[in-house]
DNA sequence: AGCACGCCGACT
DNA sequence: GTCGGCGTGCTC
């Protein structure tokens, strides 16, 4: 105790995610951390009968808490890990996105460094041991895992427990850890190194290899690695630290997440229309104005370069900046480009790296050394301090926002930061979302354009196929015009791709004689074939289950698979044109790290003719070579019971077009659908954002959509289709009870495949204009659910869903 | 989450 | 009468 001196309390959220723990506990804080402790900084402490996680919130004077404070029993960090800004932040997502505040704290660290608790049981002697095999199988101390015992030994544990003989203990560990490698530096200078040379024997080739390397490095801490590669092996190190010549120590190694180095580039000069948002960008900068501006410019007008001139300005201002991209993946070149601008100073996080790369790379972040950070959706994230510009590109992407807990939107978190750094932010797009566009429209965001391609590339020629009087003619996945299209451009080695727009499109297997289909058990769709492992699955709950040879319904032999699945494709294509060497990408094919890359430079170096694959393909690829691209099934979006599905087929024709034509060699594209009318089809024909977006807005307008209207999906699921639809048509009640006439709620319907791993799902929509109380009421039915959450009832709140489905 | 407390049925 | 089922509440 320090006598007078104001008693310190720690604030610490607890990594419980419950209601009722959902603000901060007090602790108090033992004198040996005093000097230590900071907000931001994640703890152990004992809470209840065990000890767990915490982030610390904040320090005070006292404790509203009138119990004895229990002290800090551990610090986890040495540093904050959570900077002042995150930590507002935290909170301000939490009501937004209502959800517990410790999973705002814990999604905003990269993966690894979650800790996870493990839990260990300890006999307390071997007696203990011994009588209780089906405890310990003969071990002092197991790992404790709930599921692997029975609940019998359960209670025996507890029982064991309570008498003393079995001591449980529990451990916390980080998942990343940096990789420490051994290295070792002289000791000696020049002149002791000349007297140890002349006492070593002669034929002591290593120490006498080992001092002359010592003599070229004076000063050098090398890793063990490099001694190894100039030819001192580990053990004459060894030998020679004992001599003292040398001094082991641990070197932090930097994982480097850029497969290739990059050739520095200079900037590009800018045309008018680049030059005119450059400057708008540069002034808000300067001025430190939390504008946001919507830069719109179809693809090849040169947006790149718009970013990469600005973020050269904020970083001239002695600021940082952040720059968002939709699944990075995807778009190797732009890394490529960011990276051969800015060096170093780059910092990438994406999901296909390594937890342990993104832990080095956030690392970088957090110590302040990397200044401009590129990365997906959780980068909005990032430790940087001190942003001068946020940049988010391809703003429209879906992958932008989260769809579990919690759901943000990046837009939203990009705003919230740009306001606290008195910074813009550039929400970037060929083909904007309605919201932002229309915010644009409003004069809510600055619209800069960029309508012109840089060397006025002219546009591909775009044809639509009716696939419906294709289809009276023949079975084949690829029209007659699609089918002659492609042997053009093998006959002329040029290169193709081919567009499956996958979404719930998926080969299953049906019986020709009875219409049988085989279902998942637990779920309510169909089973789906994997060739590869001759299975079929479900791909909501993971069941498997073998191909059937024989209709289980009425035991014909005609059980065939329908659908059409990119391996199908893949060998349609391959029947069809057999000398055509075929890539096939998709999430089978990208699994392993850096296949992904790996697909996209054989193709760009024109080692095959033809890359089929999913939407995966549709962004940001530039292959100069392909001037065919073929869109097998552009409507399977558009039957979606959903009011964005016009919107996301209007986006992804539009940029599968931009695929195709922009090198010298002019670009056609054939959009194969059952649709052909469909004005989002026909307006992506013609490349028209303005005609679509005056149509769509029309449609949304009518609908009562956003952006007309805000929407809340709350979505409930429970083992009982009774209980879950009887809770929620007590949830519609009471929202009608709270909210004000205008608000309209929609529901409670089943939700479109109704049964998920035999839980029953139902939602409930809100669609409304201004309700003061809608966020008290959603509080509250979320306070009132816990309760229910006992009985397997699961409320689950999407404010502003991407989709009703 | 994970456990203790507490109130009801089927048993030594 | 007790053992143990799991509904309810609490953890600084």
């Amino acid at each position: 105790m320090k006598g007078e001196s104001a008693l310190q309390v720690a604030q610490v959220i607890v990594d419980v995610p419950t209601r009722q723990t959902n603000s901060p506990f007090s602790y108090s804080i033992p004198d040996h951390l005093a000097d230590q402790i900071q907000p931001g900084m994640r703890v152990q402490v004992p809470f209840g009968h065990r000890k767990i996680t915490g982030f610390i919130v904040g320090i005070t004077d006292s404790s509203s808490f009138d119990g004895k404070l229990k002290p800090i029993a551990d610090l986890i960090d040495l540093y904050p890990v959570i900077n002042p800004e995150l930590l507002d932040l935290a909170q301000w997502l939490a009501d937004q996105t209502y959800s517990f505040k410790i999973s705002c704290l814990q999604t905003m660290l990269p993966g690894g460094m979650r800790t996870k608790s493990k839990k260990k049981l300890i006999a307390k002697n071997q007696q203990i041991c011994a009588k209780y095999p089906e405890i310990f199988h003969g071990e002092p101390e197991i790992e404790y895992d709930r599921q692997q015992f029975d609940n019998q030994t359960l209670a025996e544990i507890l029982k064991l427990q309570k008498m003393g003989d079995i001591r449980v203990e529990y451990n916390l560990t980080n998942h990343a850890r940096p990789i420490m490698l051994k290295a070792y530096s002289g000791n000696l200078d020049q002149q002791e190194i000349q007297a140890a040379l002349k006492t070593v024997r002669k034929n002591a080739i290593g120490q006498i290899k080992l001092l002359k390397t010592l003599s070229q490095h004076p000063n050098d801490t090398l890793l063990l690695t490099k001694w190894e590669s100039m030819g001192v092996t580990a053990g004459t190190l060894k030998t020679a630290e004992k001599k003292g010549w040398v001094s082991a120590t641990l070197k932090r190694h930097v994982r480097n997440p850029f497969l290739r180095e990059v050739a520095p580039t200079k900037p590009f000069e800018l045309q008018p229309d680049q030059q005119k948002a450059v400057s708008s960008i540069e002034k808000a900068v300067s001025q430190k104005k939390d504008q946001v501006f919507l830069l719109e410019g179809v693809t090849g007008s040169g947006k790149t370069e718009v970013y990469l001139q600005s973020i050269a300005h904020a970083l001239a201002m002695g600021r940082t900046a952040l720059m968002l991209v939709p699944e990075i993946t995807l778009t190797p070149q732009i890394v490529g480009r960011i990276r051969s601008r800015f060096g170093d100073q780059v910092a990438m996080l994406h999901s296909a790296m390594s937890s342990g790369e993104r832990y080095d790379e956030w690392q970088r972040i957090n110590q302040g050394k990397a200044k401009v950070v590129v990365g997906v959706r959780s980068a909005v994230f990032a430790p940087l301090t001190n942003i001068g510009l946020i940049i988010m590109d391809e703003e429209h992407d879906s992958s932008y926002k989260q769809a579990d807990n919690p759901r943000y939107q990046t837009r939203d978190v990009a705003k919230w930061r740009a306001a606290y750094n008195h910074c813009p932010v550039v929400l970037g797009s060929a083909t904007p979302s309605l919201e932002s566009r229309a915010r644009a429209m409003k004069g809510v965001y600055t619209l800069l354009s960029l309508p012109h391609r840089i060397n006025q590339h002219a546009l591909p020629h775009v044809s639509i196929i009716d696939m419906k009087t294709e289809m009276a003619k023949h079975h084949s996945a690829l029209s007659t015009k699609l089918a002659d299209a492609i042997q053009v451009r093998l006959d002329k080695h040029e290169q193709v791709i081919l567009l499956l727009n996958r979404r719930g499109y998926s080969a299953f297997l049906m019986c020709r004689d009875c219409g049988y289909v085989p279902r998942c058990p637990n779920c309510d769709i169909s089973l789906t074939m994997h060739k590869d492992t001759h299975t079929l699955n479900c791909h909501y709950c993971g069941h498997k289950e073998p191909v059937p040879t024989v209709c289980p319904k009425c035991h014909s032999k005609r059980i065939r698979f329908y659908g059409m699945g990119s391996q199908q494709l893949e060998e349609q294509v391959k029947n069809m044109f057999p000398t055509a060497r075929v890539l096939r990408m998709d999430v089978d094919t990208t699994r392993k790290k850096g296949s992904h890359e790996a697909i996209i430079d054989k193709f760009g170096a024109h080692k095959a003719d033809i890359l089929l694959g999913t939407q995966m393909i549709a962004k940001g690829l530039d292959f100069p070579e392909v001037t065919l691209v073929g869109v097998l099934n552009a409507d399977s979006a558009l039957q979606f019971p959903d009011f964005r599905s016009s919107e996301r087929t209007f986006e992804l024709l539009t940029q599968v077009s931009g695929r195709s034509g922009r090198a010298d060699k002019t670009g056609e594209v054939i959009i194969q659908t059952f649709n052909p009318d469909h004005y989002a089809i026909q307006l992506a024909k013609t490349q028209d954002y303005e005609k679509f977006y005056a149509t769509e807005m029309r449609v949304r307008h009518d609908g009562k959509y956003p952006p007309y209207y805000y929407t809340v999906k709350l979505t409930g699921n429970s083992p009982s289709e009774n209980q879950t639809a009887s809770e929620m048509f007590g949830i519609m009640n009471f929202l009608k009870k709270n909210l004000s006439p205008n608000a309209i709620i929609l529901g409670p319907t089943p939700k479109t495949i109704t049964r998920i791993n035999n839980h029953y799902y139902y939602q409930i929509i809100i669609k409304y204009r201004k309700e003061p109380h809608l966020k008290a009421t959603l509080d509250d039915i979320l306070v009132q659910s816990q309760k229910k959450q006992r009985q397997g009832l699961q409320i689950a709140i999407d404010n502003e869903p991407l989709d009703f489905m």
